[in-house]
DNA sequence: GTAATATGTAGTAGTTTTACTACAAGAATA
DNA sequence: TATTCTTGTAGTAAAACTACTACATATTAC
């Protein structure tokens, strides 16, 4: 009988969620959670095997949530349902301790799938993250993504732009000349193809 | 026996709304589509009575899906079915011809509610939504949003600066100096007090 | 029905950001 | 290993953007 925590925000996900591992999982004990608060609470008054994990919530502080739960719960096993695309988040997660990703835009029997493949104890990869798991080790250039692409270095900055930092904030920030940033900040928008925040942002989220 | 098509890029979301419908509204036909073409294409099958729609999808040119819909199929109720704010977005979708606004952040309640309304041929206004109404009838400026303090003109700019575009090519577009262009944007960062446009965005979306 | 405020528009001067260039140290590759 | 590509860093000139000011016409409020 696997007690397994259903976390989004939006109502009609964890409806749907919920109901679709009722049927596919038996005996499973499904309970809802709408904001990382009650996850908390809920979490704590018994033991669960699984949790779903929503990282759009407003006010989930993404990993610091992750980090939260894994902390309170080491046996716990998280599976991070997400509308951020799994190529380029999906890996970072599984790297800071989640047990699996799942991309919002998959449809019903992956979601069983993975909850299954969690409750058996194994690690959960998507399809495609298995297949860019693969391109890494084969022709570790071709494949793989833009994002994954940046350096350490342009990553950092990228996160400050998309918290909507200025290139003189960032300079600022970090220690460096303004025109030293303005290099990161161009190629990023080269690696990524990009001519503005914006489509910047749009190219590392997924609008589903 | 009411046809209802459930437009949703998302599979879980079909599925949790499809079922609420089912389960609340008798006889209820639900079909399901997931992006704008299959959507055109379910519709000119049968006779549908309500669409609910998910204007979040991506290629799905918000307005223009509910103009097409429209026009194709004047009868056809719509509700739209958005994670966009009601306070900011319901009643422009609503002037746009839309016959429900729902945020995607309500409960299950309020599905059920807003369809069933809808297919009594009444129009749906959320709860939120019917007090802002009622605001703006009394004291005009106390509780209503800074997004709808803006001009039409503010709006029409926000809109160009939502989607990426330079001060430069606004101005461009619309015909105006650069400097004109600037003051607006000037103006709306003041209105909605923000500082950059991904601030104003996130002033706008919710990040459901 | 006048005073106050909002809106549409623009100029000028000052800031910020970009484009282009450069270069050294490290990594990858042939 | 020599050669090429990547990364971290910065300068300079040009382009883009902002701040401040201004002003006429609407709109709103008292």
């Amino acid at each position: 009988m696997p007690n397994i925590l259903v976390v989004d925000d939006q109502e009609v996900v964890r409806y749907g969620t919920t109901l679709i591992l009722q049927k596919s999982i038996d005996d499973a004990q499904v309970s809802e959670a709408g904001s990382f608060e009650d996850t908390l609470k809920i979490l704590s008054t018994k033991k669960f095997d699984l949790v779903i994990l929503d990282i759009d919530m407003p006010g989930g502080n993404n990993h610091q949530m992750l980090d939260v739960i894994r902390l309170r719960h080491p046996d716990i096993r998280i599976l991070i349902f997400s509308s951020y695309d799994e190529q380029i988040f999906g890996w970072r997660y599984l790297e800071a301790g989640a047990d699996g990703f799942l991309s919002k835009k998959t449809g019903i029997e992956e979601i069983k799938n993975a909850a299954k493949t969690l409750l058996r104890d194994e690690k959960y990869l998507s399809p495609t993250l298995k297949q860019t798991l693969l391109n890494n080790f084969t022709n570790k250039k071709t494949a793989t993504n833009p994002i994954q692409r940046l350096s350490s270095r342009e990553n950092n900055i990228m996160q400050l732009l998309i918290k909507g930092s200025s290139v003189a904030e960032i300079a600022d920030k970090l220690s460096l000349q303004i025109s030293t940033v303005s290099t990161y900040k161009k190629r990023i928008f080269e690696k990524l193809q990009v001519s503005n925040v914006i489509e910047m942002i749009e190219k590392v989220q997924l609008y589903s």
